[in-house]
DNA sequence: GATGTAGATGTTTTT
DNA sequence: CATCTACATC
């Protein structure tokens, strides 16, 4: 019910907090506020979208919708209209992590750095927190040689960025930052525009994100947060747990209110969990209660090895689907490392369990998908040399290094951008005859395809014309040996296709650059997955943020992986690990197990296993220690035995 | 351009 | 141990 000035609201684990969030955008509706100044703020796409269905369900559609968006879609949405004075062109192209590591690594050999110690990734990372922190210069660290040399690629790789008229990810947030400090008046248009302001999942932000937010805000300070400084866990990817903290002190008369009611586990659950998070130094003092009643107790099991581990819990999870009829889809195994759900996955299928591992490899990091979108890029953004190089090299095109290399160059002394220089191929004299004529042929091919995708319909059938024409599946086939893996390529392809097509469906003014958008701020793969998930869900830590789980297994509890080794000795590391068992605990609604291991292979040594120090933090008398036959019922005990003897036979059939 | 191989490396990843 | 990658070799 509140309605103006400063809000913090501290809302535990399972206490409701998108239903705050989105009943008080209700009521300020109600009580006369222009739903379009309104601005929810949330992290993630899925986020976004469930708020906006609530939303709808609850403000009638003749009052306006209220703008719900992630940090980076906003952002894009801004700088698309204003990014111009930075000096970038309004059809600027967003790289996505393979490519920015591309680019590096090319920026690595330009400036002949290109030793092996000096990976790609990890110079990106450190600029990513140079960007993130406003890390000013002098406290870069002299000893590592990865910190000195990011100084010198840093600017390297923005004025790469800059004539490529792309922008990364941290881009679009620290630019729209630069813009607003710049521009007054640019500010003041957006300050007006958004009156209220709404932030989710307020512990994870960052300091670019904090200024931006503070500078929306102004003066007049509607500014309403929500989160849990316990739940903060991307610390390492600059999540800042001092702007919840210092809320309060930022804001001068936040009214501060605690949601620590939580209505999605029974007590046993909630009372390890507040055990262990209340070991932490640096927190908001608060604790969770329930009135559901205890429920069982939290079940830790010690297992033999991870192959042990991996079938006891795969066991277990046959007999509760036997012998209480839980269904699959209401059981999670959660872990700290993705790499560990291979040993998941393998039991599972012994099992003949279904199950869904949530996160790997993303939809449009796929090869296919990035060859294709690159020639969309270069039509979109002309600029774009990084997806240039990709185009004319999938397939081959008659255009090696050196035609390459002559065409850069014309490129650069005419400053004219490669496309340009394709379609003057012939002007460029030390140019081959063949090469010349490649050139042209590409050139053909991309204003072709600019054209129909500027003028015309059926984005769809222009993109399949597009593969057609530039030969791409025979490429696909001639690539990959084995049938198999050539098929699900092109099933990808035919799915990429039909993306595109449901893009132009739902939007009402598309373009293929607002498709790009989309994709690169969406994982398209996201919506259909979540439809056609079923079975057990395999899924990390960090993931697991957000959801619940009937049944919640936490697999892998020992030392040097939860906490995991890299970071029990860094700064707030251990406090971090234990927010993320929190955060795994607070998962399960009816039952918890939680599982290690006495000894596990490490990079192929037989090690011993020591039992993670956060296990003792979980009070006794809401725990037990389980055998592996221990605590059974009859009919559990019979359909364990009978599974025993399936998964023995499901082995043997092997 | 395909294939083989030595050598390094081993976390989490909202966009 | 398992996987990836850079580089050599055919």
């Amino acid at each position: 019910m509140h309605f103006e000035g400063p809000m913090l609201i501290l809302a535990g684990a399972g206490s409701g907090k998108t239903r705050v969030i989105t009943m008080r955008t209700a009521h300020l509706i109600e009580k006369g506020v222009k739903a379009s100044s309104i601005l929810a703020v949330t992290f993630t796409n899925k986020a976004a979208r469930e708020m906006k269905e609530r939303v709808r369900a609850m403000v009638k559609s003749s009052k306006g919708k209220p703008i719900i968006s992630t940090f980076h879609s906003l952002c894009l949405r801004i700088l698309r209209r204003e990014i111009e004075p930075l000096g970038y062109k309004k059809n600027f192209t967003i790289y996505a992590t393979s490519e920015q590591v591309s680019l590096m690594r090319n920026i690595l050999s330009e400036v002949k750095f290109y030793d092996k110690s000096f990976k790609p990734e990890a110079v990106l990372e450190r600029i990513s927190r140079t960007k993130n922190d406003f890390k000013s210069p002098e406290v870069v660290d002299e000893d590592d040689p990865v910190e000195i040399a990011s100084e010198l690629l840093y600017p390297k790789y923005r004025e790469a960025l800059k004539t490529m008229n792309a922008l990364d990810f941290d881009d679009l947030l620290l630019l729209t930052l630069q813009l607003f400090r710049e521009n007054p008046v640019v500010l003041e248009k957006y300050r007006e525009q958004y009156k209220y302001i709404m932030v989710d999942e307020y512990q994870d932000t960052n300091r670019i994100q904090y200024d931006l937010i503070k500078l929306l805000a102004g003066e007049r300070g509607n500014l309403c947060v929500v989160g849990d400084d316990d739940q903060s866990i991307y610390g390492w990817r600059g999540a800042d747990l001092g702007n919840i903290l210092n809320f309060g002190k930022d804001f001068p008369g936040t009214l501060t209110v605690r949601l620590e009611q939580n209505y999605r586990s029974f007590d046993n659950i909630l009372k390890a969990a507040n055990g262990v998070i209340k070991n932490n130094e640096k927190r908001m003092e608060k604790s969770l209660w329930t009135d559901r009643g205890d429920g069982p107790k939290v079940n830790i099991f010690k297992a033999v090895d991870t192959e042990d581990e991996a079938e006891w819990v795969a066991e277990r999870i046959a007999m509760l689907k036997e012998a209480k009829n839980v269904a699959y889809e209401k059981i999670a195994v959660i872990y700290r490392a993705n790499i560990f759900s291979k040993h998941f996955e393998e039991a599972l299928r012994m099992q003949r369990i279904p199950y869904t591992v949530v996160g790997g490899t993303s939809y449009f990091e796929r090869k296919e998908v990035m060859d294709i979108t690159a020639w969309l890029k270069i039509i979109a953004n002309p600029s774009d040399g990084m997806s240039f190089m990709r185009a004319v090299n999938s397939p081959k095109r008659g255009l090696g290094p050196s035609a390459i290399g002559k065409l850069t160059e014309f490129a650069h002394a005419n400053s004219i951008d490669l496309i340009e220089a394709l379609g003057r191929a012939n002007e460029i004299e030390r140019l081959k005859p063949n090469a010349a004529a490649s050139s042209e042929e590409m050139y053909r091919i991309t204003r072709h395809y600019r054209e129909r995708f500027l003028t015309g319909k059926k984005m769809d059938k222009t993109l399949t014309d597009l593969i057609e024409e530039i030969n791409y599946k025979d490429y696909i086939i001639r690539l990959y040996k084995t049938p198999e893996a050539a098929y699900r390529r092109i099933e990808n392809l035919d799915s990429f296709v039909e993306s595109i097509n449901h893009y132009e469906s739902v939007e009402q003014d598309p373009s293929i650059q607002g498709f790009l958008e989309t994709m690169a701020l969406t994982d398209l793969i996201e919506d259909k997955e979540e439809k056609t998930a079923s079975g057990v869900t395999l899924i990390s830590f960090h993931s697991s943020k957000g959801l619940e789980f009937p049944v919640v297994f936490i697999a892998g509890t020992e030392e040097e992986i939860l906490p995991h080794r890299k970071s029990i000795d860094a700064e707030g590391g251990i406090e971090e690990e234990r927010r993320l068992f929190y955060v795994g605990i607070t998962r399960a609604m009816k039952e918890l197990f939680i599982t290690y291991t006495d000894h596990r292979k490490r990079y192929g040594k037989e090690t011993p296993s020591v039992p993670s120090r956060f296990l003792y933090e979980i009070p006794e008398d809401v725990s037990k220690e389980i055998e592996r036959f221990a605590e059974m019922e009859p009919e559990e005990e019979e359909a364990y035995v009978k599974n025993l003897y399936e998964g023995f036979m499901a082995k043997l059939n092997k």
